[in-house]
DNA sequence: TTTTATTTTTAGCTAAATCTAAAATAATAT
DNA sequence: ATATTATTTTAGATTTAGCTAAAAATAAAA
């Protein structure tokens, strides 16, 4: 008799660091464009080599958590997909953790959180949600994934896009760098912020603002793309 | 011009998770017997073969971490005690907030303690002992050691130990060990309880007490010797 | 449609951290 | 003191995740 392994592919395995890593970076690169993630859009994305690239989508694939084509490109598969979802569902929660109840800055959140994301115990999950009161955004507007990983988002529109004498409601940024942040804590930007378009440059794309109804403001057109604001 | 690597040995290198584990297993079984720790017990205590230990404790002492000699067992130096401690620090300041802020039971923490205990970042360390309220002790009566890893332990003595008639508080118990814990909820016993010694049977070691004046309780020896208390 | 450039993959290495099996050393017992 | 047993170390393999350099495939340009 031949003893032979089983290969049956675990529908939810327990996934390495850096898996979990390649999951989120596919995912969010599939998001914007609809089409298949190419292996150095990822490289440049995680900082790493196209050939570590290259090997970890062979691994991916093999373990049903991407579809993955040689010199095709990859999209993540529903599982894969899944778990994306809930090391994002992770990472922004205890981001407001942090921000809430440690009394982080919104600028210092990232780099903890993207270790704290891979702590793996649903329960505690449960519970830090439940001890936040189940909140739906995380510090910089991005929506919560729930535990089936379904969220939704806030319409949100650029600043760079939004009429001359319109005003908005600051929802989102659409870049979490720390440098990009604290620039926004100097100018006095901050989620919540009610934003009215006083002026549009269009040489520069450059705009005047009103914040609060009392600031004046002028904020250039890298700024104005990445504040999101409802109307 | 030889260009030769400088190898200064950096005082507080980023260790990995598995290096934190081998240093903390370590320090513990040195606080124990007062001589050099053997790799077998290593091997048993991290639940790992010996070969894999040799192993680590020639890349400890190549960074120093521990004092080593082949064949004459470890004993760990004070750059590796000081990590040790905050390892340790780290992971009961884990265990109060998942007790006192997330609900958990103090048999639920461990394993959950055991992944946060490896977060890197002295600010969110800092941050949530300022949170908890800068406590001193864990769940399970464990001291909860400073940023220069100083502390000090209530007087504790094994319910085993304490004379008939005599009364104490308990402080703490030896084993964390989630049935064990599970024991002494079940049977009314926790950390703050009162507790008279009524008697203690010669042949086996168990104990008969009164917990908070009013109930009565059998014990066996076993339970007698890791639950710790204070006269 | 060739040629050129870019992207992607493969091949081969390195470094941790593990394992098994075999060799070396230390401890114990006759 | 020697032989047996137990412990510890070494040697050699494996797995994961990274790298560089070279080859292969695809896409873009002439």
């Amino acid at each position: 008799m031949t003893t032979e392994k089983m290969t049956t592919v675990d529908p939810k395995p327990k996934l390495s660091f850096a898996e979990e890593n390649y999951l989120k970076a596919v995912y969010h690169l599939s998001e914007s464009g609809k089409r298949g993630v190419s292996t150095n859009e990822i490289a440049e994305e995680m900082d790493t080599k196209a050939a570590s690239v290259s090997d970890m989508l062979r691994r991916l694939s093999d373990k049903k958590l991407v579809h993955y084509k040689k010199y095709q490109g990859v999209k993540i598969s529903e599982v894969g997909k899944s778990s994306a979802l809930q090391v994002i569902r992770k990472h922004r929660l205890w981001e407001v953790f942090l921000v809430e109840k440690l009394k982080f800055n919104w600028d210092q959140v990232h780099e903890i959180a993207e270790q704290l994301e891979h702590i793996k115990s649903p329960l505690l999950i449960k519970r830090l949600d439940e001890f936040l009161g189940y909140p739906k955004f995380d510090p910089h507007g991005d929506p919560i994934p729930d535990e089936n990983g379904e969220f939704k988002e806030k319409p949100q529109t650029p600043l760079a896009e939004v009429a001359i004498n319109d005003n908005g409601i600051v929802v989102a940024v659409k870049d979490t760098n720390t440098m990009f942040l604290q620039h926004l804590d100097r100018i006095g930007i901050y989620l919540g912020a009610k934003i009215k378009i006083v002026d549009r440059v269009e040489f520069d794309g450059s705009m005047e603002l009103l914040v609060d109804q009392k600031n004046k403001l002028f904020i250039s057109k890298e700024v104005a793309q990445n504040v999101l604001v409802t109307a």
